[in-house]
DNA sequence: TTGTAGGCGTTATCAT
DNA sequence: ATGATAACGCCTACAA
């Protein structure tokens, strides 16, 4: 079982005793080749094994790679997993590859990988940017006409394509509906960095919607957490309080996994909740949970359109795309605030 | 802000007035090489933002890619993104780059992406075979020593590598939990198709469990549902039953979300459940979840290091490596069937 | 219908 | 310590 050279092109042409270029024109169905001629190339090329080499294909003249790189935060995470799916078939629709980074939200990694991914010489780059990262080292990049999106956050220090979810206006529909339903006294439960573009967002979302209805707002509400851990006793704080908040609003679903956690711990079923991010087993919970449900499918999709486009010759300066959030209604945001 | 060409290896030794073999050295700390000249060069690389192009290197050192092909069924899913993330850690960690494609479980476009990647010429192939896929076609590319494993479920029609889950014994654990508690009539939720690997062993296990334990096997207590809602409607006609089953044993997770939710929407906290597969919420689930929980990570990390040694020129026999499953005891499985 | 020449960006080989 | 030349596998452009 030796360590065999795979055949080329050239081995084909020579089986056949045509030229490389003939084989070339066979395998791309290109120019007018002779039908014995096209038979006895496809012959050698099955029994020979012979795969065209993508990698030297690529190399002539100026070709970017067919690929896509992709820099994601993390895999296993459902929502970026689903982004990421979404970006893959789109991408893959139109022939191209898609290289994925996981950055494990450091700028450090999203760096490393985007040099990668231009090493590559990818034809567009994708990237969920990382909590604290900065990209102002792709400014030439972008002046030499790459195209970069950025999803879920925008770019820092980069005027580019990006395409986000309604965080803010998500958030205010999901808190106004809490307080449609009777609520005052309103918890916020985050997650971290508080400096983080979503989590920055959603909160001015929540507090557009206490302006809007003309209600105070209580920093002391508003906790933090940044894992389904610590948003547990986030959540615990605040109903141990004095004066407890009637109701919730969670900022990602970290935060509402906890919140869960905790008012199923505390045996409170009082306690109204609508969290931004739908859960796996949102109507299995009890109260069935109301939620802010994004679209990570959509985003992944959305993105990669913008991509496809700019390939296509799209000049057009950077665009904002907001993909729309959606009020599912199940029970726990509907609970009223105790009669007092 | 023209289309500018990137720079070349060439245009930095113009640059810096010397040929492009000495960039070459500089770049790859090859050789001897002046200190002085070599300080000019870097500082030439970077004036002119030069990036080596890693695809016309490839090309010329006859090496493969310093890339690996992952094909997976979908990235939404947690199970199959954790499982990627596994491997993308792993496989970078390497100085590899991951190139993914997701099948859709569809046999057509695994291949089709197998053959995209091996055009590429990728270091090696992970594939997580889709659901009714036949491997013979890559008979001739492992003997030619390309590295080939594959996730979750073995191939069909080739020796190779393999990284499975303990299905069977997490499976047969799981019943053997729930006869001791007492069950002598357990239900079976499977997904589909039923001649899936996943599927086949788990139910496998189920049936050794009754066997161990001398308790008869019921076909009409096995159902299925390849999806949350037909497995909803699946576990309601066992419930339904005039004879129905003291506990259920789920098959995967989308069996186990149906489960969970008609138990719930049935109001009935009575019936006793051991999930396969971990669910996240599944601590707040009421009563909480008991379950037999995979480890996606460990699965992918797994098949990565089974990789990178083969690169490393492990030319051992093709070996399958099996990750254990832990019993997660929480409450669900520990309920007593009703005293007659 | 097919072939030849040349080049893509890099590195191997052999000189200088 | 550096350079010149060829080669990797493929494609474009232009013959023949």
């Amino acid at each position: 079982m030796s360590e065999m050279r795979r055949p080329t092109m050239t081995d084909v042409a020579r089986e056949v005793g045509v030229t490389a270029k003939t084989v070339s024109r066979v395998l791309n169905d290109e120019g007018p080749v002779a039908v014995e001629t096209r038979e006895r190339v496809m012959a050698a090329v099955r029994r020979l094994g012979y795969r065209p080499n993508l990698m030297a294909r690529n190399i002539r003249v100026g070709a970017r790679d067919a690929a896509i790189g992709l820099v994601i935060p993390e895999l296993g995470n459902p929502f970026f997993g689903t982004v990421a799916d979404g970006v893959e078939s789109a991408v893959r629709a139109r022939g191209l590859t898609l290289i994925v980074g996981t950055s494990d939200e450091t700028a450090d990694l999203e760096q490393s990988l985007i040099a990668t991914f231009l090493g590559r010489r990818v034809s567009a780059l994708m990237v969920v940017p990382a909590a604290a990262s900065d990209h102002r080292h792709l400014r030439s990049e972008r002046m030499a006409g790459l195209p970069i999106v950025f999803l879920d956050r925008p770019a820092v220090g980069l005027t580019a394509d990006c395409v986000v979810s309604a965080n803010r206006d998500g958030s205010r529909a999901g808190v106004a509906h809490l307080i449609a339903h009777g609520h005052r006294r309103i918890g916020f439960v985050g997650d971290l960095p508080a400096t983080l573009y979503t989590r920055r967002e959603r909160f001015q979302g929540y507090r557009d919607a206490l302006t809007a209805a003309g209600l105070p707002f209580d920093r002391s509400l508003v906790e933090t957490g940044h894992s389904v851990e610590a948003a547990t006793l986030a959540t615990q704080r605040l109903l141990d309080r004095d004066d407890p908040p009637t109701a919730l609003f969670t900022g990602n679903n970290f935060a509402s996994m906890g919140a869960v956690v905790a008012l199923s711990r505390a045996g409170r079923r009082d306690v109204a909740l609508v969290a931004f991010d739908d859960l796996p087993l949102a109507e299995a919970l009890e109260p069935p949970l109301t939620a802010v449900a994004q679209d990570p499918a959509a985003v992944g999709t959305a993105a990669a359109e913008l991509v496809l486009a700019r390939l296509d010759g799209d000049r057009s300066k950077a665009r904002r795309a907001i993909v729309p959030t959606r009020l599912v209604v199940r029970g726990s945001g509907e609970l009223p605030p105790p009669t007092p």
